[in-house]
This record gives structure tokens, sequence and C-alpha cells, in this order.
DNA sequence: TGCGAAAATGTACGCGCGTACATTACGTCA
DNA sequence: TGACGTAATGTACGCGCGTACATTTTCGCA
């Protein structure tokens, strides 16, 4: 492997200049530059990425986290994957790496040794929750003012930077759009309320009810954990209200194929005995039968977004004054589990 | 941040004591170790991962290189969640890092200065294809001796590890299946040649018709490239050739999916008017009506697997002679879109 | 032609660690 | 008690780069 040494060399010049040249800083006449750099493709010169970090005191990397589930499914392998990629795209665009890391959910993550070792420059953490364990590891990089961003939650910490998305108004909207397709008994399947998307979704839930002058109650809300199991088991609680229900607004789209799939081995029909809508529009709303009305979130640009965010603000971080929050909007995406009301 | 030099004064001792105890080598007296330790908690040091890394001449970090695709969805988020979770606990076990590196399909990728660069010390591909492109980037890794594995593909050169799956045996066994289910005219509907898989399957396929004394059709072969769409693409094809089929064998799930639903628009029966086996076994197979028989793929354990070989044998890698082949078994997942023949 | 400012380049050092090698402490056995 | 081997610790340096600062060159303008 060829040195800088012999590049400087070949060109000419001191170091100094192949590392002006090379990094694009300071004044360069542009015949030298040309010098510097030919020579370098010459020796198939590859500037050493570790030495630069080192040398300037940033590894250049972002961390995301993001919960390791080795059985349940908590979480659909959709909405990380599309996250990721927003995040992938800003992050080589800015010649950054992505550094994946895994963490056991509901257990204490250390976030702020990855920063004191330098492993890391910022970090995005997905898929958290609202579990004091959880929060414990937020608020500590909240004190230290460290550059971190959360998508899809809002911390009880205000000093966490997050990118979320609409979902209150995307549940009003979605059980709006039950209502106006002639459904009244509409139902509420949510997950864990650990999770803030859940308690943003009940309240736009509760919303579109109280605009429809319809009075919510007790009896069609049930709960499960956003596993498609969890749809399943809420099937026979389901069941056993149907004659109060003739719709359900699910909070995600496994839980609300999982309890499809249940109802339908039980001989009900969907929509006909009772319409159902989801909330992600994962790949698999668009697969099942009858297809799943849901509530889609912009998951990839969530992810591009803060990732953005993070890295623009990085040269500069403040602190807590740099703190952001951002929501993005969601939006219906109407398939047959909510046909009109025959 | 404290320092070495400060742990090493308050522990009274020298920095290089201080490094030995934290790296666990050389001979250190327990008094001594437990001093250090004492110090270093107490000033809350924490190593400075980049600059080990720099003194070791080392980034500690894995890359895993895998297909950026904006739009269209030739490969399952699944596929590469499974992956990247045995890949994730591997490295954390042996306290490296997981760097996300993505690459535009059927384009040329530099593998070569991640190395040089010193960005990782070893190189997992995923979604690799055949074709020349791509197995450009591929011959370039292994014209250097460097240590890097494919999983879920065999190129063309020898000198790349891989770790595959067992798909020729898995497709034997879902198209005997079919035949002890009673199924004659089994079609096969294959994804891109350009992937090794693609010619595993179809060899099983084939090999499974030969030893139940069927003769292979091409009438009955059809060609889509793993999406979901050119699933539904498929279906018209395989809705003309109707009376030639009975069952037909998908080499994944997407595909499978897609074919399915285009063909229930047009009336047909599944598994009644055709049977349908896919490949992966995704979550998606055990979400769609009527549940879709699938050859289940190990992902996790091969990006395990393909994990653990590679760094363990990191240290002491010695190029083309230390190349790693390893093929992990299929297995077939029997659900209702196979139900025997009535 | 001379001069001053800006442009261009060179010199020199530190980033924090791992580790080879030198040195010292200790324990054993004659 | 002295010599010797080994355990324990200290000293010193280099890893390859970015960059502050010193130095030289260039160039416009009087």
């Amino acid at each position: 492997m060829a040195s800088r040494k012999e590049v400087a060399e070949l060109a000419g010049v001191s170091e100094a200049t192949v590392s002006r040249v090379l990094n694009g800083v300071g004044p360069v006449r542009e015949e030298t530059r040309q010098r510097v750099l030919e020579a370098a493709r010459k020796l198939n010169y590859q500037i050493h990425a570790l030495a630069a970090s080192f040398a300037r005191g940033r590894s250049g990397n972002l961390g995301v986290v993001l919960p390791h589930v080795p059985k349940v499914r908590l979480f659909s392998t959709y909405y990380f994957s599309e996250m990721l990629d927003g995040i992938g795209e800003a992050v080589r665009e800015r010649g950054m790496g992505l550094l994946l890391l895994y963490r056991r959910p509901q257990e204490p993550f250390d976030y702020v040794p990855l920063f004191r070792s330098v492993r890391i420059d910022a970090c995005i953490v997905l898929g958290a929750s609202s579990l004091p364990e959880e929060e414990a590891g937020i608020r500590a990089m909240a004190d230290e003012g460290l550059p971190f961003c959360m998508i899809d939650h809002r911390s009880g910490d205000g000093r966490a930077s997050s990118v979320c998305a609409a979902h209150e108004e995307g549940s009003r909207r979605a059980v709006q759009h039950l209502i106006e397709s002639g459904y009244r008994k509409i139902g509420f399947l949510n997950g864990s309320p650990w999770y803030s998307p859940s308690r943003e979704r009940e309240a736009g839930y509760m919303r579109a009810l109280r605009e429809a002058g319809l009075a919510p109650d007790p009896k069609r809300m049930f709960a499960g954990n956003y596993s498609r199991t969890s749809g399943r088991r809420a099937a026979e609680d389901v069941y056993a209200r149907l004659r109060d229900l003739d719709a359900i607004f699910v909070a995600n789209d496994r839980m609300a194929i999982g309890l499809m799939q249940a109802l339908r081995e039980r001989g009900v029909r969907v929509p006909d005995d009772l319409a159902i809508v989801g909330c992600d529009d994962s790949d698999a709303a668009a697969m099942v039968d009858p297809p799943l009305t849901s509530v889609r979130v912009p998951f990839g640009a969530m992810g591009r977004t803060a990732a953005e965010r993070l890295l623009d603000r990085l040269p500069d971080w403040r602190g807590t004054e740099s703190v952001f929050h951002e929501t993005l909007a969601t939006e219906l995406v109407v398939r047959e589990s909510s046909a009109p009301r025959s």
C-alpha cells in the first residue's frame, strides 16, 4: 500500500499539500492539484480512513440502534428496513458510515459510552418505548447534550430530538373513513401503550368518534402487543363482542392481519361482517385477502429526515439547544377491507 | 473525559500497565489489576476505541454490503433482516462493529478500497448476482485474497467464500411433496437466472420430476424477477396454460403471492384448481389465504455462520487458502396452498 | 523596479493507544 | 546468601493523518 509520503515525493510536494488536495482544503494551485491527484492515482493511493478519523477526533459513523428480538416479532421487518434505507441514503451522501447496533428491548442500554469511545459521532434510536429502563439510557444522552434522534417515538424527555409521524391525524382519518363508509360501531385494537404512537392513535380514534358525535365505548377497546399472534388472540374478545361492532381500527398491520385470519377461521367475513383498517401500510397489507386498508407511514422519509437533520447540525451541535422535532404526514390507503357498508 | 494518563496516575502505575489491564494482556499482579480497574471506574474512563483501532491497524468493523433498491422490491425485507440479525449476534459476541453499506444492484461496486482504507476488516456480501458488473467487484477482492464471504450466492469465482442454503434439495422436496399430494402437471415459476439459487431451484425441480418419472415440459416453465409484480404478471401466462397445470412451484414467496392474488382475481381457486408452493417461508407466507406452503431457508443461521467463520479465521487469514464454503439445510413447511389433491 | 499583501507551500507536532524492549521486583534453589 | 529465572512494571516510540504556524512565492500596483 502506497503511503502519503510516496505520493508527496512522486508529486514533488510536501505531505501537507497532498493532504490539502485530497481533502479539498486551503488554497492549492490547480497545476499542483493535478500533479498530486495524478501521483495518487498512479500509486493507487487510498487514504487511511482510520488514521484520518483519529486525527480529526471523529469516527465518521452514525450509530443506528435498534431492538433485537429473536423470536417474537413485535416489529415488522418492513418497519426497520424502510427506515434504514432512508438513513443509509443520507449517510452515504455525506460520506459517513452507518454503524448498526442491536439492543435488547426492555433492558437498559448504554448509549453514552458509544460517544465517549468515539465509536459514533451521532446516534439514531429506532423502536424505543417509554419503559423506564429504556428511558434511562435516553435521558443519559440528553444529560450530556449528545447529538441523537429518536424515530417514531416521542420521549417524555423533551431534550430528545425526534422525527415522528402524524399518527393521531392518520388514525382520525382512518376512523373518519370508516364512518363515512357507513360504519358506526367502531372498535379499536391498540398495541402496547408504552409506545408513543399507540397513545397517539388512541387519541386520533377518540377524536374521530367525537367529531362524528359517536360515543366511545370501553367494550369496543381491545389490547395487543403489535405481534400477529396478539392479533389472533384479540380475535377471541372481538368475536365475543361482534354484535357491538361493525368495524375495527387496528394499531398496526401485523395485528390486523392476525385478527383477520383468526376471525375468518370463525366464519366472520371481512368487510361484510366486520370492516378492518390497519396501520403502517406494510407490504403485507397488499398481500392479504381482502387487501387491507391502512394508514401509510413514511418510514423511509422519516429515516432520511432524522439522519439529515442530525448530520447537518453535527458540525456545530450545541447540546440541548440544537434539539429538533419533526412530524411527517401520514396518508390513508383505502383497500377492500373497509369497503362501504352494503 | 478522563485520559489514560489520569487513570495511571490515580492507580499509581504506568500507562502501559493500564493498557495491559484493560486489554487483559501480559502478566499483571491481581492487586494492581484491581487498583487500575478501580481508578478507571472512579474516573469514568472510556477507552478511545478509535485510537485503539488506529494503533492496532484494524478498524474492528465487519462490513455488510447489501443492494439498495428504492422502488422495485426484488428482495423481501425479511430476507435481509434475518441475515442481519444473525450477523449482528456474531459480531457483538466478538466485540466488533457492524458497518452497513448499500450498493446499487447491477452496478460495479468497489469493495477493495473499503479494506485498503481500513474502514472494514472483513466483508459479507448479501444479495449478489452473477452479473458481470457485480462479479467484477467480487473478483477484485478475491485477487487480493481479502477476507470476505457471500451469503446465498455461489460465485463463479471459487476463491469467494460462501454460506448457502440447500436450495436444490429444498426444491426437490417441495416438488416431491406436490407429487406425493397427487399433483402431476407441475409448473415452475423461476426468478432471474443471474442468481445462483434460481439455478439450483430449477435443478431441484427437474430432479424431482425425473425421480418420479415425470417429463419436464417447457410449456410449464415461467419466468419472473422475484418481485410480487412479476408474479402477478406471470399469472397471465399461467392462466393461459391452466389446463396443462395442476400445481406450480415458485422460486420465492413474493412471486408466489403475487401469482396467487392475480389468479384468484381470475377465479382460479388455490389449491383446488392449482396448488402453489413458494420459497423462503417469509412471514408473509403465513399471512395469505390460503397459507402458503414454502421452503424454509435459515437466513438468520446463514448470517450468523458467515460472520462466525469469517471473524474466527480473521486473526490468521491466509488469503485464498482460508476460503470456506458451507451449505445449510432447508426445510419444507407444509400449509394449505398445497393440500392433497381431492 | 520595489513593495506589500495574499496565495501557495513547507515544517512540525499531537491525536491516544498498543506494544517491543528495558528495567526492576520477586521467589527459588543451591 | 548469592545467583538466576521469571513475573511485573516502566520507557519510548510509531501508527498516518490533519492542521497551526512559519516560510516562500506570486502578483498587482505604485
